[in-house]
RNA sequence: GCCGCCAUCGUCUAGGGGACUAGGACGCCGCCCUCUCACGGCGGUAACACGGGUUCGAAUCCCGUUGGCGGUACCA
């Protein structure tokens, strides 16, 4: 494959949304497959919207994505000088005039010619830059996933490309930077599909050369809307507070418009890397489905080894729980063996701490899990469970040796396992669910669970 | 309104004229496993929007209708 120059280009008026981050990703992946390049270009060019906390908000998801870039951050206000030096030249050499024409204007010209007349303004002294576009022919897009689509000339109204001030506007400037970049794949929503022939058009009055494009399905929620906060977590921070692992995100990202050819539903950075083709874009919207999303964060999470899961875990608590975090530092042991026995039990690194805190906390007990587990039959239960438990040696107190012990009890008060197990857990954790009773009980530790124990039994501590 | 894009299970998709009684994944349902919750295993439910063509033959090609979406800013 020859390698490719790419570029994600998004703009600071809000945080990166799922949608643009898997433009990100496909540029990147593009780029990586290729042995090319990403160049990260920040349209800030919307001087009322564009914010330096969004520009910090977008470089912060897109490095815990962990897609990284070869140029850039360029700032597209930055390169204001270059804009004004083309547009003068376009408007020297009458591709483009002034107009003080307004959208009024324009509404008003179409009530008399007709509304899929183009626009055609007179030029003046004064006024927004406008460019023209001819009366005949059409400009053709070419898009590597859509094919060919024909956008008439008699259609097209002569665009506004700059302010009255003369400060570029998005098809402008996005055409001139893509040009100097030397972009050779414009990859970017569908939601730019009717602004690329306003784009070829800059760049054929300017004598340049074009890039080929590839416009991406676009992406909604789960109603078929335009995504939003109504959704769930619709930006990568909300994804990354929720809990999920940037790797499952990159795969389930790939998979919304594009599957592998083997389909294959788990596929590493490096298989996406490797199997990812434009060519294999799919044309149809897709919608964020947060429930598989769910499945596959779960999927990663267990194929984590535990060392990994822990510090991911910890990172995670950093983020969203400090106070949580600093009990979790307190005993890398501890979190470590955590980590083993929740592993297969949570799909997102936000269901930990409610899951399995109580190995690091004390915790109230649920009002409903007392009423249900520990009754009169459920307190004799627990009283028998703490005699068994108490007699195993605190050197002793391993998983196979409480199993032991509590599988012996079960058997010799001819009781369901979970009549003993029961109130066992909700006195250790509060709940009635939690991670094997027998890991949770070993790793807690004789002399915690039996002051736990006690506590439940209303026979020590408050 | 105008210009344009799109149309396969609830969702993501495979499919590029006969291999399709339409495949996979998530979800959902059932069964098994089981100390809770999960995990795992097995099985099941469920789709070619509609109408015309073209063809011996259409989910696949063409046209239309309907629907969804995008653009139509001195926003990006």
């Amino acid at each position: 494959m020859t390698a490719m120059r790419l570029r994600f280009a998004p703009s600071p008026t809000g945080a990166l949304h799922i949608g643009g981050a898997r433009t990100a990703l496909f540029n990147w992946l593009l780029a990586r497959g290729s042995g090319g390049q990403l160049v990260l270009r920040i349209e800030d060019t919307d001087r009322e919207r564009s914010t330096p906390q969004n520009v910090a908000q977008i470089i912060d998801a897109l490095r815990w994505l962990e897609i990284d870039w070869d140029e850039g951050p360029v700032m597209q206000s930055e390169r204001a000088e270059r804009h004004r030096q083309e547009l003068t030249r376009l408007l020297d050499q009458g591709h483009a005039y002034r107009s003080s024409a307004t959208a009024e204007d324009v509404k008003a010209y179409k009530a008399t010619h007709g509304a899929e007349r183009g626009f055609r303004g007179q030029p003046e002294a004064e006024g927004a830059v406008r460019l023209r576009v001819g009366e005949e022919g059409a400009t053709v897009v070419h898009d590597v996933i859509r094919g060919e689509t024909v956008f008439e000339h008699r259609h097209l109204d002569d665009p506004v490309i700059a302010r009255a001030d003369g400060t570029p506007l998005y098809n402008f400037a996005v055409a001139i930077d893509d040009l100097d970049a030397g972009v050779t794949h414009v990859v970017r929503g569908e939601d730019h599909l009717s602004n690329t022939p306003k784009q070829l058009l800059v760049l054929e009055a300017l004598g340049a050369p074009q890039p080929l494009y590839a416009h991406l399905p676009l992406l909604h929620g789960p109603d078929g809307k335009k995504l939003s906060k109504r959704h769930g977590a619709a930006s990568v921070q909300e994804l990354r507070r929720a809990g999920y692992l940037p790797q499952a995100v990159r795969n389930y990202i790939a998979l919304l418009g594009w599957g592998s050819e083997s389909d294959q539903t788990i596929l590493s950075t490096k298989e996406l890397v490797d199997q990812f083709a434009l060519e294999r874009v799919s044309r149809n919207p897709a919608r964020f489905d947060e429930a598989k999303l769910r499945w596959m964060n779960g999927v990663y999470i267990r194929s984590l080894t535990p060392p990994q899961l822990a510090t991911a875990v910890e990172g995670f608590l950093e983020h969203e729980r400090p106070d949580a975090a600093a009990a979790v530092r307190a005993d890398p042991q501890r979190l470590q063996q955590a980590a083993r026995i929740t592993q297969e039990k949570v799909q997102s690194l936000a269901e930990f701490w409610p899951l399995s805190g109580f190995l690091f906390e004390d915790r109230e007990i649920e009002p409903r899990a007392r009423e249900r587990w520990l009754d009169a039959k459920g307190t004799m239960s627990l009283r028998e469970a703490r005699r068994a438990l108490a007699a195993i040696e605190p050197q002793d107190f391993g998983e196979q040796r409480v199993q032991q012990a509590l599988e012996a009890l079960v058997q010799r008060l001819s009781v369901k396992p979970g009549q003993v197990y029961q109130p066992l857990r909700v006195a250790i954790c509060g709940s009635t669910t939690s991670p094997g009773i027998f890991e949770s009980v070993s790793l807690l530790g004789r002399e915690q669970t039996l002051r736990r124990v006690d506590v439940a039994l209303g026979d020590g501590g408050a």
